[in-house]
DNA sequence: AGTGGTCCAATGGTCCAACCAATTTCTGCA
DNA sequence: TGCAGAAATTGGTTGGACCATTGGACCACT
């Protein structure tokens, strides 16, 4: 027999209907990121539903990023939202030990490494000059700071994803940043880190600016690769201090 | 100055709080997915607040998927949680579109080959016996069942994700396959969807066996690329077929 | 022993009516 | 006109009530 030929019904799904009015309203409205959504009192009133089954419905969209709400103003649009829209929480094991963090990089060196290609495949002019733009700020920061320039260089990096063309780029590769940093504030006593990387932005502009799509992937494999040498390094020297 | 030394205070984080609290109490108790939380009233009653308070808490869980209410029986552990967890929500504009579908191809085919290599690198003799079981097992599925063995192949690339040392790539790589099989059921024409893709399965595991990492990167990307080429006849076909 | 029926307590889902806290807007005084 | 304080707005929280579903206990009948 056919499993599937014996689907469970659904019952209820009050606050699930409570989404789909919401983006049908959306939609309708054509509302852009950053604008204000009804508020609870209304949409409550309107959809004919409790405060609470509202709240319940919103609490699930602020909890995907899809809104922002803020007391004693409003609930927010945070981001576009449209009928086939597929929401996909990752809960990412962590732990601040220094397996994690070189996990995180395994998965950043292969998303960058393909980033750049695609990156280098499929700039425009335009987009070049956008990037080259964000390496010069980035060296500039690096100079005058002295190598403190971890928003540039994310910035820089961040270009590079959005001209690939893919978002999915970004947004996970955004993840692992996260992760990564979380940890990061101070927490190896390698004062220079980063430094290592610092040359190899340039020469993945170059061979982006080149369309050289091989070129960008071999060059974005050796930033990496110093990243996870100072990360290296760095855990070497914790474990000799922590040897009490 | 640091701007981390002065963190904004936190006035309100009610909800926030109970999910701290909860994750604490998961963590004393020991609980596995699939064991039964406390219940909410009683939640409320020893957090000392509101089962409202405590509702909107469990529904950012239940949102990213850590926890599954059943009404009428309880709240359920979904899957491990723990103090230092990052949950990252993927959004994926778009929908059904083909335009997606290639974005997860993209993600898919650069940590694939990462996998592949790193798999090839690590694999312990008993590793890849594990691996050529599974790869056994689909074969003989695929041969029987006339290439209708969408869950054996998704196994033996699953023993490889885990062989690969790395948990997070499993974790990304199967929101991506969801997101894919979310809109294959049988979404193109294309009836021997998959089948090019057969003999990379062994051509991988060999090159596994063999420690061969750079040869395991190539298998795996040359699997990803048949798949590509069936999306796109398959696309091409629909594209086709919706002229009326 | 097994089958189906009924009842009941437990539990999540929804609702209501207030009040609190942060923010915004308005008002009236200097 | 400028601005401090009052008032309105809005999300956050509370407590209590009732509904819908679930799962077990119990029972009658076969």
């Amino acid at each position: 027999m056919d499993q599937n030929s014996l689907p469970p019904i659904q019952t209820t799904a009050r606050d699930d209907a409570v989404l789909k009015a919401l983006v049908g309203f959306v939609g309708a409205e054509a509302l852009r990121p950053g604008e204000k959504l009804p508020t609870e009192r209304i949409l409550a009133e309107r959809l004919k539903v409790s405060r609470n089954t509202v709240r319940e419905a919103l609490t699930r969209w602020e909890g995907l990023g899809l809104v922002e709400r803020r007391q004693g103003s409003g609930t927010y649009l945070k981001a576009a939202v449209s009928p086939d829209m597929l929401h996909m929480p990752l809960t990412l094991s962590g732990g601040n030990d220094f397996t994690s963090l070189m996990q995180t990089l395994e998965i950043r060196r292969a998303l960058e490494a393909e980033a750049a290609a695609l990156c280098a495949e499929r700039a425009s002019p335009a987009d070049i000059a956008e990037i080259e733009r964000k390496l010069d700020i980035m060296e500039q920061a690096f100079r005058t700071r002295d190598g403190m320039s971890a928003e540039e260089d994310w910035e820089f990096h961040q270009a590079i994803y959005r001209v690939s063309g893919n978002p999915l780029f970004e947004q996970i590769i955004a993840a692992m940043h996260e992760l990564f940093h979380r940890f990061w504030e101070h927490p190896l006593g390698v004062r220079d880190f980063g430094h290592a990387s610092f040359p190899y932005h340039r020469t993945i502009y170059e061979c982006i600016a080149a369309r050289d799509p091989q070129g960008a992937r071999a060059e974005a494999l050796k930033l990496i690769a110093t990243v996870e040498d100072d990360l290296k390094r760095g855990a070497a020297k914790l474990k000799l201090s922590s040897q009490t």
